[in-house]
Parts: C-alpha cells; structure tokens; sequence
DNA sequence: GCGAAATATGCCTTGACAGGTATATGCCTG
DNA sequence: CAGGCATATACCTGTCAAGGCATATTTCGC
C-alpha cells in the first residue's frame, strides 16, 4: 500500500472535493465540473490524478463517463489510521477495545 | 476540521516515515534525524510543517525538544474515513455492522 | 459518415515547496 | 560568561503541479 500517493492525491481541495462529492453518487464529469463551479479540462485532469491513485473509476456511460469511488485505497487509510487509535484511546486494557479490535480485524479480512 | 490540510502534511514521504516514527514513541530532533538518515534542518524544516498542521508537538526537555503525535488530526481522520466505510461494507443490513457503527460513535463523542 | 456533445490532452505560465548550506538562537556546563 | 551542543531559521535553487486556454478524441444521433 502507498499511503502518501492516497494523502498526495486528496490534498488538493478540489480533489478532496471530487471526492466528498462522488461519496453521494456516481456523477459524470460535467456533473462534476458545474456542481464544484470548476472548468472541464481542470475536472478531467483532477480526475485523472485520483483514477491514477485508484481513487475514482470510470465507466462509459454513452458519451458520457461516469466516475465513482473505489473503496480500496479508503479501506487502507483506514486500516493505517486504524494502527494510530491507541493514541487517543489509552485505555487499552478496556475489555470492549479489545472486542472491538478483534471485530474489525475479522470483519475486513 | 481541514481534512486537506493533514493530508497534505502526509503526503510528503518523509513527514509521513516521521510519523510512522514517532508512532512508536517520542523522539528529539536528532534522533529523528539519524534514524532517517535526513539532515537536521529538513527535520526541523518538516516537523515545522507537522506542527503547523497540529499532528505534533514539542516538549523541551534540556537543550533539546521532544516531539510526539498529537491525536485529534487523526481521529478527525479517522472520522472521516469512517462516513466512507459504507462504500467497502454495502452490507448495511447486517447486525454486527449496525452494532459496530454505533459502538463507534459512542466511543469517539 | 457528419455534426454535435462530452471528455481528454497539450502547452504555457506561475506559484509553492523541498533540499542544500550557512548561520542564528536557545540552553546547559564548567 | 564562554564555549559547546541541539535546534531553528534564512537564503538560494531546481522541480513540480495546478490553472487557463486551445484543441484533439471519442461516441452518439441522424
């Protein structure tokens, strides 16, 4: 996993943007461009950094393309935050931690 | 909260080995410096970045300065993550999900 | 096949940022 | 308080990425 290509990618407001956006839907890029007030080419380019991310997809649709999200690099930046939690929950001794650890490693196995 | 402003503190590969360092506990400038064989000034110049970012902070400790993660970025991150989950899990009808989702919230409020 | 719609790409300019190096600042010890 | 250690900052330079704009490419309806 290459954690810093997925942070390098959603650093960029519009991108972040792109991204808070197709978490609603599925949109196409012009969709995206007049819902963000941002020009074609800019959306296509944006959407060309997160597709290389592995970020978005895109489907034909016509003439249009339709991009969504893909979940792989989220479930892996939630896997590495996930190795960060302790530091703000240090009652690790807790018994409904430790269930719940085991729960969310079994689940995304 | 200003998601991109973490990310893009991450995104550089040698802030993000920085955190992964301290992950394991707090270190002086220094010896962050020799572990990832860096120079010292980029350290300071990159820890700067973090600190800005409020991913870390510094204690002085004699004539040096011990850094360590602070945890709210994160757990905004990890917040943030989480409304995404739903794309990875589109079992939203199981128990366990459900269970876990709220168990979340409780634990994070 | 042709024109039009939707999207992608190329080129240019500009600004931000990271590394290298020198140097300033803060703090402790003798 | 002088000298040394640890760290921060200043300055310079090269690189890279984002926006603006023009244009190429793909795909559809007719």
């Amino acid at each position: 996993m290459n954690a810093t290509a997925t942070f390098s990618a959603l650093a960029e407001p519009n991108r972040f943007q792109i991204v808070e956006l197709l978490r609603q839907r599925p949109l196409p890029v012009g969709q995206i461009a007049v819902r963000l007030k941002l020009q074609q080419p800019q959306v296509s380019k944006h959407l060309r950094v997160l597709s290389d991310a592995g970020l978005v997809e895109a489907r034909p649709m016509a003439q249009q393309r339709i991009y969504a999200l893909r979940a792989e690099p989220l479930r892996e930046l939630d896997e590495w935050v996930e190795r960060y939690r302790r530091i703000w929950e240090d009652r690790m001794d807790r018994l409904d931690v430790i269930v719940e650890g085991m729960k969310r490693k079994e689940r995304t196995k």
